[in-house]
DNA sequence: ACTAAAAGATGACAAATATCATATTTTAAT
DNA sequence: ATTAAAATATGATATTTGTCATCTTTTAGT
């Protein structure tokens, strides 16, 4: 296994505030996962004894609703940190973290980076900037949710994941997720989000090749009412 | 003017785990404000200079949607601090701040706080930890906005004022709101809202005085479906 | 106290979305 | 390669919510 040192993965999150020593020390007690496509990393309630740091794939986040569908509340890649949360709040986790592919992950364990949490303030700076940019995107999709239409909102997922997540050579969009799972994230019935990538299909503004999505037509989604 | 040494309300907020030192260089500097019902305390993408400590009175955070919508996002009272996101960031505010009644407030220049962000780690895993409760927060309302009815919503929300902010004497809920702000909070359309509300006073479950709310049956609302 | 303006209330109707049923296609396991 | 299960697709219909119009009540300013 690699070394936290080395690890490219840790310039895309606050572990790159960390001293050359102290990434040294976490790096020895770190561990590597591997999670399959669907497997549950962790779920809503659980105790969390460290975080998780993204070295490969693709995992949403979710509540359960007291209507027993499950919302996404967030995608996480490749330089996530999973479990900041928690370990700021020693709560609960309020959230499930799922695999939508195959996933590498290093585990890092609570007792070891919460010390820096404590002593490096350059380290707790950058999670709280990063917290500070989550509640932002958090408000941002509440207010998403609460004022625009579905379709308005899968147009918006759609570009989000285009502009965040990028597409492979052919153009399609590089995280392949379900129907189900593009309804979870908007909001809607299963049937619902079907329906409405169906017509966008007809209308040429994506197309489709399996569960591959490629959005032939970007401004259209832009400017979708 | 108080002094912060002496305020009481900072005991509700992140400025209790500054240094009596720090406090009162903190206090020297700041400046009391007033802002009058319905008055903009600031608006959405303005560069804050400092943060507001409230002292009295209530506000909403809210945000304008593309359709042309503000939504709230969050309501602070006593104690609130606002600004914390962008004085984190250093970038221009995401939410704009109007007051709902008169309200109290002092204001805390950047300049001096940032200081104690930086150099006080008690302080900022204090911002920290509010940060990540907000955060919670805003992904527990992201959830409801998506997978429940406005009538649920609305039950919420009646439940959430009564909680966290109580009741007067006479048992109604002390913050009083337009029924376009209840609207604007449950993301629904104000006649909507109105039309939940006087479902509900006649089901006996809410009773009103002018624009006065009193919860009469607090299960009812609880077991909502 | 009077009056204009704002807020609240309600009906009629339109639009958006959910639900249920069922058919078809794709995926994954043997 | 075959087949069962899962995912996707689509129609019919019900429910929820939004919009527009109008009326009544409350609030705030002179």
């Amino acid at each position: 296994m690699s070394k936290c040192e080395s690890c490219i993965v840790r310039e895309f999150n606050s572990l790159k505030s960390l001293s050359r020593e102290e990434l040294m020390r976490v790096s020895a007690c770190k561990t590597g996962k591997i999670f399959k496509k669907g497997q549950v990393i962790f779920e809503e309630g659980e105790t969390l004894n460290g975080v998780y740091c993204v070295k490969s794939g693709v995992c949403k986040l979710t509540k359960l609703s007291e209507n027993g569908k499950d919302q996404v509340v967030k995608l996480v890649v490749k330089g996530g940190l999973l479990g900041k949360r928690s370990l700021v709040t020693e709560q609960k986790t309020n959230l499930s973290a799922v695999a939508l592919n195959d996933m590498e992950m290093c585990f890092i364990p609570k007792s070891e980076i919460m010390d820096d949490l404590n002593k490096n303030p350059k380290f707790t700076m950058d999670v709280l900037k990063t917290m500070a940019e989550d509640l932002k995107e958090s408000d941002q999709s509440l207010v998403s949710m609460a004022q625009k239409s579905v379709k308005r909102r899968m147009a918006e997922i759609l570009m989000y994941i285009h502009d965040n997540f990028g597409t492979d050579d052919d153009g399609y969009l590089s995280i392949v997720i379900s129907r189900e799972d593009y309804a979870s994230i908007v909001g809607t019935a299963t049937e619902s989000a079907i329906r409405i990538l169906s017509q966008f299909k007809k209308e040429g503004i994506i197309s489709t090749k399996g569960k591959q999505i490629k959005i032939e037509d970007y401004v259209a989604l832009k400017w979708m009412e």
